[in-house]
DNA sequence: ACCTATCTGATGGCTG
DNA sequence: CAGCCATCAGAT
């Protein structure tokens, strides 16, 4: 039976069935909420308890255990967890219940005879009316609908009238057109396509049951899918229109979504524009698939693992409960269930090896190996398992394998489920790859082929994380941390054997191992005998029946450079895999600003460029490097940048109101992250801020001190000199001082913000000129800064009324600009945006206003 | 509502 | 005010 959909409430179970020749079958069960008990521990007295109540609807044996059945989840829950005051009866009698938390709908797809169908898919957008703030979109009167699929199909519906009737009627319409899809995607669509849909469609009462739809949320599927991005640029902004740019390149629509009330009003022209930008957005969510694929791979895994290609089959715990509920109820094997954790007993475990960069400078011919799937192939070769692990240790004369790390011990006699399960993954994975060699590139069932074994190898590698996962039902983390260890050891025992052989390791991360001082022979020698010698030998010591642990050379480094710090690097390739390595290999870059979308964009592009030079010019001279530096910092300090260059954007993690509050120790409340600041403000302003939204802003220069201020319709001033000091440079200066670390990267580079000398002298650049009768401040329009300005207030508060200010720009054509204005009472000042407050009148503020704007140096 | 290790920046407190 | 440390947060 192939599932397109399955849903559950209390009442009944819906599931849509594809029938061979394409139909949908519609049909209606009663819901199974059910669990398991073992049949040794259900005593006479306890079955006759469990079996008097009148809502259990049905009890048998199955194996070692037994399944009770109730016609409610509240009768499963109460004798699960117990009620308020009232432990649970199970409990009580200190029996163990198996698989009590699983759902009807996962229930009947893991015991029947299903397999998870391909839904026709299409994709969605909606617009709604703009004056209608997020916080109350459910009120907000749907304007268009545009549906579109993979192959040509389009639905477009426009409001003809701004009434509830025709809304109505425009959704019935929707609906309609809907039934020929299964699965509906749209970008967001979980917090706002889907809600608003919903509301709408119940709140005009029109008629259609919408459970029947899968609802995958685009936006969710691409952070999950979108692992390999090569720049921070991707990982920016995630709206639409930011991604598309990035994957499709395809430019903005110049409509204003902010607008679409005014543009549905206006009606003709204006109308017929908002459609054709909500259908110009659906067609972004067509070509993105179109592109990356990740829909398909998504389809591939959520068949592997028998769960619904939904927003909640994209959970990797929900994945592997998925396949592993099948996998045991076929083995007669049943899980236990997933227990409620109290907030704050959060329990952790040690994690892996990272071996601190032993070198310095341009660093060459690096050999790098790595183990394959290695907490895969850990788990295989210790029949790890939460059920083989012996709580009590080995018993006599018991076959073990000994996890070296922990000491713990794993019953080598049976396979673990766990064991079964990744050694099921591997194969077929390896099944896969094989029917893909055997096609020709790029055809359908090449691809097809690639995403299954893509897929086989995705689910496999994310069972240890959903097995260190406290939220999971194979939570254990004994085996969790048996298993890092265990790559620790290996990593540690690969390094000491590199040694004796007069090999350096000179760095290494989790499972890898970046080796200088051998040839490419000698390495390729080397990893071939740890294979055949070193890992069967060090298995078997441990008791492992099998060994899985396969070390591959991967790839040699040209050069590599380390930004002085562990996880941070770039560098050339000589080869990869055995292929040399062209002039436009791509340099790999890990973990530096290069490739983080928190980073300015300036930084990231200015990093860029000396990676560029480091590894693909194979530049050696710190001078040309220094050019580069002072080229970029004057323009960072006084050329026109665009908004863009110097947004910042970060990430809300969480809701709003659990950032911690800190105090001062006067008792003041300590500032909060500044964009968690502006996420605060933006909200009452009614925007759309929740987790994961992203908020950009820019770092400005007040006259109170530095601030962060939203980058949404900024067009302000900005602090340079923070922007050079704190963002752009450092990362830049780690990585040259990584590469050449004898040469001097601060010196006239880090410390830019020029500061009054306190003796009154004036800094290069500035003149400080004190008159008997009335003090003069002569200063640089461009370091009219923090700085300057309090030290301007300081005199004119010292002198009322004897401050006079000269101002004096160079521009563009090299006129020279100067004038004095008298000081007088300075208000809240900021050259650009107060200047009104230093000039004498609104003709002087024009003057300065288009002076400043042809400036190139002051 | 998949893990830990690690880095970096913002902020605040302390010290010389 | 620089230098150091601790804490929180975000990102890889």
């Amino acid at each position: 039976m192939r599932i397109v959909q399955a849903t559950a409430d209390d009442r009944e179970m819906n599931v849509w069935e594809q029938l061979p020749d394409g139909r949908i079958q519609h049909h209606r069960h009663a819901p199974e909420f059910s669990f398991f008990l073992r049949k040794k521990d259900v005593t006479e007295e306890l079955r006759r308890f469990l079996t008097r109540s009148s809502l259990l609807t049905a009890h048998r044996e199955e194996g070692d255990f037994i399944r009770f059945s109730w016609k409610e989840d509240a009768a499963r829950k109460l004798l699960i967890y117990g009620r308020r005051g009232v432990e649970s009866p199970l409990k009580e009698v200190g029996v163990e219940i198996f698989e009590g938390d699983v759902r009807p709908v996962r229930r009947f797809l893991v015991d029947k005879d299903c397999e998870i169908a391909r839904p026709r898919r299409c994709y969605v957008d909606i617009e709604t009316d703009s004056r209608v703030p997020f916080s109350r979109k459910e009120e907000a009167r749907i304007l268009s609908i545009v549906a579109k699929d993979d192959v040509g199909g389009r639905h477009r519906f426009l409001l003809p009238e701004d009434s509830n009737r025709a809304e109505a009627d425009m959704l019935a319409q929707y609906w309609e057109a809907l039934g020929a899809y299964d699965q509906v995607l749209a970008w967001n669509g979980d917090r706002f396509d889907f809600p608003v849909l919903k509301a709408r469609t119940e709140g005009n009462r029109v008629r259609v049951q919408m459970a029947r739809w899968l609802q995958l949320d685009h936006l969710a599927l691409f952070k999950r899918m979108n692992t390999a991005a090569e720049s921070g640029d991707e990982k920016q902004s995630m709206a639409l229109q930011a991604i598309a740019m990035q994957f499709l390149g395809e430019g903005k629509d110049d409509f204003d979504a902010s607008k679409t009330w005014e543009a549905w009003e206006a009606g003709g022209e204006s109308r017929a524009r908002m459609l054709e930008y909500n259908e110009k957005d659906v067609d972004l969510l067509v070509k993105l698939e179109a592109k990356t694929g990740f829909c398909d791979l998504f389809q591939a895994i959520a068949e592997v693992c028998r769960v619904l290609p939904d927003s909640i089959g994209l959970l990797p715990t929900q994945q592997m409960d998925g396949f592993m509920l099948r996998l045991g109820a076929q083995r007669g094997l049943r899980f236990r269930t997933k227990i409620r954790r109290e907030e704050g007993d959060e329990e952790t475990f040690e994690g892996a090896f990272v071996l601190e960069p032993k070198e310095k400078g341009i660093i060459k011919n690096v050999h790098v190996c790595d183990f394959a799937g290695m907490y895969p192939s850990i788990m295989l070769s210790w029949n790890m398992s939460p059920e083989t692990r012996l709580k009590m240790g080995a018993g006599k004369g018991q076959k073990v394998a000994q996890a070296p790390v922990t000491r713990e011990c794993f019953d080598v006699e049976g396979e673990g489920i766990l064991t079964v399960a990744l050694r099921q993954l591997i194969s077929m994975r390896k099944e896969w790859t094989s029917k893909k060699t055997k096609e020709p590139p790029g055809t359908p069932a090449w691809k097809d082929a690639d995403r299954k074994s893509t897929a086989y190898k995705v689910v496999a590698n994310s069972f240890y994380g959903v097995v260190g996962s406290q939220s999971s039902r194979f939570y254990d983390s004994s085996v969790a941390e048996s298993v890092t260890t265990t790559g620790r050891w290996l990593i540690q025992r690969t390094i000491q054997e590199a040694a004796k052989r007069g090999m350096i390791a000179i760095y290494g991360d989790t499972d890898s191992l970046f080796v200088r001082g051998c040839s490419r022979e000698e390495f390729r020698e080397f990893v071939a005998w740890t294979n055949e010698e070193l890992y069967p030998k060090l298995a078997q010591e441990q008791g492992c029946v099998e060994n899985h642990i396969k070390l591959e050379y991967e790839k040699e480094f040209e050069r590599l450079i380390f930004a002085g710090a562990k996880k941070r690097y770039c560098g050339s390739y000589a080869h990869f895999k055995g292929a040399e390595a062209t002039a436009d290999s791509k340099p790999e870059i890990k973990g530096l600003e290069y490739k983080r979308g928190d980073s300015v964009v300036l930084a990231r592009r200015f990093q860029g460029r000396i990676i560029d030079i480091l590894c693909k010019q194979k530049e050696e001279r710190p001078s040309v490097f220094r050019e580069v530096v002072e080229q970029v910092k004057s323009r960072v300090l006084q050329g026109n940048l665009e908004r863009f260059e110097y947004v910042i954007s970060k990430s809300v993690s969480k809701p709003l109101n659990e950032y911690v509050q800190k105090k001062k120790l006067d008792g003041s409340p300590a500032a909060q992250p500044p964009h968690i600041v502006i996420a605060k403000q933006l909200k009452a302003d009614g925007h759309e801020v929740h987790e994961g939204t992203k908020i950009e802003y820019v770092v400005v220069d007040g006259e109170d001190g530095i601030k962060a201020v939203s980058a949404i319709g900024y067009e302000g001033d900005f602090d340079r000199y923070y922007l050079w000091e704190n963002l752009v440079y450092p990362p830049t200066q780690r990585l040259l001082e990584g590469a050449f670390p004898d040469y001097d990267w601060t010196v006239g580079l880090a410390s830019v913000r020029p500061k009054f000398s306190k003796r009154g002298k004036p800094l290069k650049g500035q003149a400080l000129l004190l008159g008997s009768e009335e003090y003069v401040v002569e200063v640089d329009a461009f370091e009219m800064g923090r700085g300057v300005i309090e030290q301007i207030r300081t005199l004119a508060t010292k002198h009322p009324g004897q401050v006079r200010l000269v101002i004096q720009l160079t521009t563009e054509t090299g006129e020279r600009i100067r004038t004095e204005t008298p000081y007088g009472v300075l208000p809240n000042v900021k050259f650009r945006d107060d200047l009104r407050g230093l000039v004498a009148s609104a003709a002087e503020y024009r003057f300065f206003e288009e002076a400043y704007k042809g400036c190139v140096s002051s």
